[in-house]
DNA sequence: ATCGCCACCGTTTTT
DNA sequence: CGGTGGCGAT
């Protein structure tokens, strides 16, 4: 049996163990990083146990894999495993990371930690969290919790003074719900709507607290609470810090430029001890602004870290010439970045190819045409992978897929953890180890029939104020329409509490329970969803105990370990976020068309910016052959069609970087100079001049009035029109003068 | 007053 | 597909 560490295993998180022998590990096979790719400076930093170190490097130039070559040799050099941290982008990262490594160890499970930030930030809070007056138990909220936040929230806010004025109580709920599905800080939704109306700056402020102290006595934290609690613990305890900079001795961060500055503050504590921290990345590909991600941190790093040794790799191991002549002309175009002109030996080629179809369903044939083709020439469906910017973006060649017998996986679709089914049977487990979660309470307690909103806030009301929860629900007084639901709610949670019982059987108690309410709910598509609760049924199987079941699925659930190799032979459907760090024989990007990619709303400037380096990330993943399609024409939101035209971003590629091809009868190469825009036209922003200052009058500690923010210091003049401030009761802002009401005072 | 069902609309990206 | 709003039933 092979073991990977994935920072949800918390019971392995302090293993005892020996080192792994070389034996046990196994090569990454052509992936692994030669002596011969590194110079002899480069080479000796890598392999030095001692000291930060920063790896720059282009799209294919083997980042990653100088991460996991230094792992290795730290472990040859006599570094216990389980003293080195690996922060990824995805969990799926890290596996993936340790397997190259050869880190894959025999039933010893002999583990480097290895995960997300918030997955490590999950499992450390859970540990140290007390220090903060965190229970073990805290909930982390998704996207699908929004609406018994809200339930719960309602019960709690009375809103006295800031309600009865403007904003409505309508508006906050819907601005808190906002919060959490896009999560987005509550501070900035609040700024972005009322920072106009400074008369309500003080209503503001008891709102925001409000919200802040209900998710505390709700044990909740969304992304943003997880990072920053976690933060905060380093910070304010020095045991801490020291337990665990001991503890992880060795740390290192792939894809740094996609880090925020919480993030890199992290990373600063954890190394409190020692420095040892290597972080590689890409300016280059930096698409998680939207974030909070800032590619800054990677030219900041040298500074936080005395003493960093840099190394460049400027050689792409992966594409070849043709495709990477055109890449680097799409991100010579960016603004701000290092320069790195990748190089590459990699010989031949041809020109990547753009597509210009009639609609979307001549684009979809032409790629399953070309798909069919290459699969006649011998190639495999898991080499190919088609891209695009957003997720329904493929609908059309779904349907075309399946309809010529092309199987498919698509990639960032809905974790198992988001999916309805599985919150609800996790909630019952969640509420028998801790019956004060009132979220999950709400949840189950809506999933009876003739219960809503109203009458499971009734029944939360009276189970909150209990002794036993759990004996106040049997005895609550029913109205007959739902009494039966709720009795047989409280003999599941008597039989759960039978101490004779096993894990499996409380799972097999809880499915005959839950059975009914799920066909009933998911009528349409019941059996479709039994896949996942066998899947969970099967993750519930490695447990022993249900306190760590709970604390692991909170974020994200273990993966099941698959034996063999993943054999089976479908082609990737992703969406270029989902697709990063990932590499295709062939490629296809879809949509390219202008206002599907870039999007419509994309406004020039910074977001203009990162919707080019995304096009860089999508196009770099091809290792022979890249594919570029749009339409001509695109279903805009009122379900009409509209003329559109090649993204700006391939239209301004120096002309011969690649071959056109397309319906005849339509001259996509010159442009259609009349072409409407096609969607929504691009919002003009009121730019309000009168009030705008510029920063030459500021420098790092002028003193500042925001309208919503208050009294600050600058902290830093970014340009000669933004800036950076530190707000004595709000923290640091990055501020644009001209829409920012900023007084020097 | 509350719940459940149906129809309709618009989609950024994700830990 | 998911969130929302209207409407009929209880």
């Amino acid at each position: 049996m092979r073991c990977v560490t994935v920072a949800a295993m918390q019971q392995s998180l302090f293993p005892d163990g020996h080192i792994p022998s070389e034996q046990n590990k196994q090569s990454g096979g052509g992936n692994s990083i030669s002596r011969q790719d590194l110079n002899d400076a480069q080479y000796e930093a890598v392999t030095s146990t001692e000291g930060p170190l920063l790896v720059i490097a282009g799209a294919g130039s083997g980042k990653t894999r100088t991460l996991v070559y230094r792992v290795a040799h730290l472990i040859d050099m006599g570094v216990a495993p389980e003293n080195i941290l690996l922060l990824t982008f995805t969990r799926k990262a890290a596996q993936e990371m340790l397997w190259r490594a050869g880190l894959l160890v025999d039933s010893s499970c002999q583990q480097v930690t290895g995960g997300t930030f918030h997955a490590i930030a999950n499992m450390l809070l859970r540990r140290y969290g007390h220090h903060l007056g965190y229970s073990p138990n805290f909930t982390i909220l998704d996207r699908s919790d929004a609406e018994g936040i809200i339930n719960l929230l309602k019960s709690s806010l009375s809103l006295s003074g800031a309600g009865k004025r403007f904003p409505s109580k309508r508006v906050i709920i819907n601005m808190i719900s906002k919060s959490v599905n896009k999560s987005v800080p509550i501070d900035d939704l609040l700024y972005d709507e009322f920072s106009h109306l400074e008369e309500f700056a003080d209503d503001i402020f008891t709102l925001k607290d409000h919200y802040k102290h209900f998710k505390f006595e709700h044990g909740l934290m969304d992304y943003d609470d997880l990072l920053v609690n976690w933060r905060r613990v380093l910070q304010e305890s020095t045991d801490v810090r020291r337990e665990v900079s001991e503890r992880f001795a060795y740390i290192m961060v792939d894809e740094y430029q996609d880090t925020n500055p919480i993030q890199a503050e992290i990373v600063r504590l954890l190394a409190y001890n020692h420095n040892n921290v290597m972080v590689v990345g890409d300016d280059s590909q930096s698409i998680y602004s939207f974030r909070g991600a800032d590619f800054r941190n990677i030219m900041d790093f040298p500074d936080i870290f005395p003493d960093t040794k840099i190394i460049k790799l400027e050689e792409n191991y992966r594409s070849t010439q043709p495709i990477l002549s055109l890449t680097n002309d799409i991100i010579a175009r960016a603004g701000e970045k290092f320069t790195k002109a990748l190089f590459t030996r990699v010989e031949g080629g041809v020109k990547p190819i753009v597509y210009g179809g009639r609609d979307a369903s001549e684009e979809s044939r032409y790629i399953v045409s070309k798909i069919q083709k290459l699969q006649e020439e011998g190639s495999a469906l898991r080499e190919i992978a088609v891209l695009f910017r957003s997720g329904f973006h493929s609908y059309k060649l779904e349907i075309d897929l399946t309809a010529n017998q092309i199987p498919f996986e698509k990639r960032g679709g809905l974790k198992l953890t988001e999916s309805a089914h599985t919150k609800d049977v996790l909630s019952y487990f969640r509420v028998h180890v801790n019956p004060d979660d009132n979220l999950s309470w709400n949840r189950i307690l809506l999933l009876i029939d003739k219960i809503g909103p109203k009458t499971a806030q009734k029944i939360l009301g009276i189970i909150r104020s209990a002794d036993d929860p759990f004996d106040a629900l049997r005895d609550y007084p029913a109205a007959p329409g739902w009494k039966q639901g709720l009795n047989q709610l409280s003999e599941l949670f008597a039989s759960l509490k039978d101490p004779g019982i096993s894990l499996l059987e409380q799972f097999e108690i809880l499915l005959k329970y839950y059975e009914p309410i799920f066909e009933r709910i998911y009528y349409d598509d019941y059996p479709k969803r039994r896949k996942d609760l066998d899947q969970l049924k099967t993750i519930f199987e490695g447990y022993s105990d249900l306190q760590s079941f709970v604390a692991d699925t909170a974020l994200d659930p273990p993966e099941i370990e698959t034996v063999e190799f993943d054999e089976s032979d479908r082609l990737i459907l992703s969406t270029v976020h989902s697709a990063k760090g990932l590499e295709w024989d062939t490629v296809f990007v879809i949509n390219l068309a202008d206002g599907r990619f870039p999007l419509a709303h994309i406004l020039p400037g910074d977001e203009m910016e990162e919707e080019r380096r995304l096009l860089y990330v999508a196009a770099t993943r091809a290792r022979h052959n890249l594919y570029l399609t749009y339409p001509l024409e695109v279903m805009s939101a009122d379900r009409r069609f509209t003329r559109t035209k090649l993204s700006p971003f391939l239209a301004d590629v120096t002309p011969g970087l690649y071959d056109s091809t397309g319906t005849s009868g339509y001259s996509f190469s010159t442009g259609i100079p009349d072409s409407p825009i096609a969607y929504k036209q691009r919002p003009v922003i009121p730019v309000k001049k009168e009030k705008s200052i510029n920063t030459s009058l500021m420098q790092k500690g002028t003193n500042v009035r925001h309208p919503f923010f208050g009294e600050g210091q600058v902290e830093r003049v970014v340009s000669d029109k933004t800036v950076d401030v530190m707000f004595d009761k709000h923290g640091l802002k990055t501020l644009h003068l001209d829409y920012a009401r900023l007084e020097i005072i």
